[in-house]
DNA sequence: ACCAATTTAGGACACTTGACAAGGTTTGTC
DNA sequence: GACAAACCTTGTCAAGTGTCCTAAATTGGT
């Protein structure tokens, strides 16, 4: 029963940033106050109500500015919005980015610390709200699309290092699609057992199958014989 | 190498009609025949540009009616859009119904069979785009979320048969989580080999792995003992 | 052929939206 | 304390939104 220690887990969580604001460069300080107190307001906004929500007066009101004001810092809505998604995906690459530290331990316990770390997120209202909205918007516009594929590529990475170590028998591509499925697997599960969703009380069984699921598939894989 | 003959497959294609109307009562077939046609362009309409392109004017433009034709039809824009998407949804739920017929082959071939049909589903343009915006609007809208995962719980019949007869020996409740673990793997891929996606082109090879990923963990898969 | 039920046309209303411009206020620096 | 850059307020604009209303045209059954 190699799957039974997850309270073991030597990081218990995560906790992702809300925003990722890049260094600030000339302006005064208040400038750079106000302005991550909008990226702040369009998040929660985004969280509580929607893309659809994001309009610059309703930002503006969220964060008693008026119009005017909010303009001046963001000349137009998409240049807030590209604004917002690149706060919002840098906070998760960041995270991304620690998680390759985690280098100690044996592959198969590392891939379900990591798979649990995931599976945690999105149990969160912010990802299982967020990221949903991020696929829609992903489908009609290149930029948003880039930059979500490019997240993923970030959050394959671990994965990716522990399959070559446990496969080190597969090509690169099986590699790829190994972490690809599983990273994939996960996502899904935001629609069925995210934050308030139907079936988010059943988490822990989901968890437990998922990295019982991965670490075989992993193990057994075999590509196409052709 | 039970995978491999995907290509003997009884049912090569679903073709899921874009929409299901409900039955006519009352009225002329003309205005019926026009009912369908909003409905029907409302579809282009959210596919092509996404949920917030769904205005009234912009679905009465598009199949040639004027504003106060289309209001007549559907009163308001609510009215519409939950008309569309009972249209949308009951279109998915009499294919799913529909491959619940398929009973006389073994367990392991039909698993790859219905995989295989939810896979080559999940490629087209209209599921990629439609299922994240309504993914995104069951966040704020109970109705939606409702509708929604009332379809995924027909979608998992045909699955929760199969598990069922493939392990016997497991309680109910591990035959849903089974099932749901599966569909919802599978509605992950939308995000990355969905329509027009990066990894589209992996899709084949996607499809084996994850047909060989399901069946091994509904074969091997022990519930937590305590 | 008629007529009532139904469908279409066209416009009007009140409101929100993103964007802009011109002026006033604060902030840091010399 | 002057001065310029940064910041904020106020008001306005055209375009787009959902909803409603009235009158004309069409339809299907008699």
């Amino acid at each position: 029963m190699p799957f039974s220690n997850l309270e073991s887990r030597r990081f218990k969580s995560i906790a992702i940033a809300d925003l990722a604001f890049p260094a600030r460069e000339g302006g005064y300080s208040k400038g750079h106050e106000t302005r991550e107190q909008i990226l702040s307001s369009a998040l929660h906004l985004l969280v509580e109500e929607g893309y659809s929500a994001l309009s610059m007066r309703k930002v503006a009101a969220t964060c008693g500015l008026k119009i005017g004001n909010l303009t001046y810092h963001f000349a137009t809505r998409e240049e807030l919005i590209r604004a917002l998604l690149d706060a919002l995906i840098s906070a998760y690459e960041v995270e991304f980015d620690a998680i390759l530290q985690f280098t100690d331990e044996a592959p198969e316990e590392r891939l379900a610390e990591v798979c649990g770390l995931i599976l945690e997120d999105i149990r969160t209202k912010k990802t299982t709200h967020v990221f949903p909205e991020l696929w829609a918007l992903s489908n009609h516009d290149p930029f948003v699309l880039e930059r979500v594929q490019e997240l993923y590529t970030r959050a394959r990475r671990s994965l990716l290092e522990i399959i070559r170590e446990l496969r080190p028998d597969l090509s690169p591509q099986c590699h790829e699609d190994l972490a690809l499925f599983i990273s994939a697997s996960m996502e899904g599960l935001t629609v069925f057992a995210g934050y308030r969703k139907p079936f988010e009380g059943r988490m822990d069984q989901l968890e437990r199958m998922a990295i019982q699921s991965f670490l075989r598939i992993v193990q057994i894989y075999q590509p196409a014989s052709s």
